[in-house]
DNA sequence: GCAAAAGTGTTTTCATTACACCCATGT
DNA sequence: ACATGGGTGTAATGAAAACACTTTTGC
């Protein structure tokens, strides 16, 4: 086999495309990398894969090390390995993403990484490598599925108003939505609880509070419910 | 790192699900097994990928070794990475699928394959190694995506009849469409261009002969139209 | 009392569904 | 002449889109 000795030798990596979101911005997890190749640049969290690690741990490994959070909507999106796309040799890297609750979660460093921010999306010109590239196709399946299953409430906290969730729509479609045909939309879904709780302190007639109920929707799916913005 | 000394050490291959259509059924290209783990069983067509050639160029290159052909569609769809997935190390696979014309190709045998064969999707019911839940997740894309692009006519001979691209639709979608309304949607869109020829020798009134136009429906795109069926 | 966002229904428009009969050909 | 699939239109239904004003709070 080729490559037999060196340290790149064929290898394969997962990345993983940590999605935030937070005062109407839709927002990304990076790093800036510390070592060579392309030190300093800010970059996707990835890591080369343990042979006795499945694909998944591994991605979610990653996110564990940068926020210490384990349970978090992960998915695969697709698999990048153009011969030429690492420096040092053939890494084949499987893209993932995820969503947080950015509110519930602290940052910290990791061994690989000097610093470690939420970037918002549509600032982002370019990063390491290729992940510029999968940092879009990830956005791309995230719009696809955010129409096709409930996961936008994954980006959002415990409890929300019916606003923070059209604007968290809005800003990952990057398309305004009608509010009243949003909210028929949504509540005739009955996939949502209410509590007898408002916003606090805002200067307006403050919002009912809601959040997702999963048994309601797996209840609904069994009769046949399919989900759909 | 263990399997450090062996030939399936960390390495990583493609599959290729081969779609075809032939006689109103859906059909895939399967190969059977000529050496061990698995030996004489049916597989998906797959290979080690080489560190010098691009994932989709493995592929096409299994592709290419059973059917001589170059250019068919090709979409990635997920990758297969559980540890204990091939019996010999860790081997994490890219799964593909392809498109074909079966009447536009003949088979030959190849040096992994003892054997290649089309059989109809729905009388398969186990495949070596993982295969046969990487062909159902193969299925699976390929309905959504034949809803939303106009890939079903890669199934399809050049020039086809509205009934034969309705069967095709019901095969893939395992539910049965109706006539007046198919072909009113797919004439609609203005992606066909017929001929002033007619199916030959049937038993019944013939049929007239259509084929997909491309360029048309890159013009549509380019101006708002969004294929769905 | 003013600014700011919450909350609420009705009408119009368009796409989807359901549905049945005559036509052209081979045997 | 009969069997087989080809070809065609209209009405009913339901979902999506468009649209504006009153309410509640903090300051």
């Amino acid at each position: 086999m080729p490559f037999q000795n060196e340290i790149y030798k064929s290898a394969f990596s997962v990345d993983n495309v940590i999605f935030g979101f937070e005062g109407q911005n839709l927002k990304v997890l990076l790093i800036r990398r510390k070592d060579e190749p392309f030190a300093g640049q800010w970059a996707l969290p990835g890591d080369i894969v343990q042979p006795d690690r499945d694909l998944d741990e591994g991605a979610l490994h990653v996110l564990n090390q940068l926020t210490g959070i384990e349970n978090v909507y992960l998915e695969q999106v697709h698999t990048f390995g153009k011969v030429d796309r690492h420096p040092r040799g053939r890494v084949i890297t499987v893209a993932y993403y995820s969503l947080i609750k950015i509110s519930d979660v602290t940052i910290r460093a990791a061994s690989f990484a000097d610093k470690v921010e939420w970037k918002e999306i549509r600032k982002i010109e370019s990063l390491a490598f290729d992940h510029f590239e999968i940092m879009h196709a990830c956005l791309k399946r995230l719009r696809l599925n955010i129409k096709l299953r409930p996961i936008g409430f994954e980006l959002l906290p415990e409890k929300f108003t019916l606003t923070e969730l059209q604007k968290l729509y809005e800003s990952i479609l990057e398309q305004d939505l009608d509010k009243r045909n949003f909210r028929k939309k949504i509540l005739s879904m009955n996939i949502l609880k209410s509590f007898n709780e408002m916003q606090q302190g805002v200067a307006h007639r403050p919002a009912k509070l809601y959040s997702f109920d999963a048994e309601k929707y797996e209840e609904a799916k069994e009769k046949g419910f399919i989900f759909e913005i």
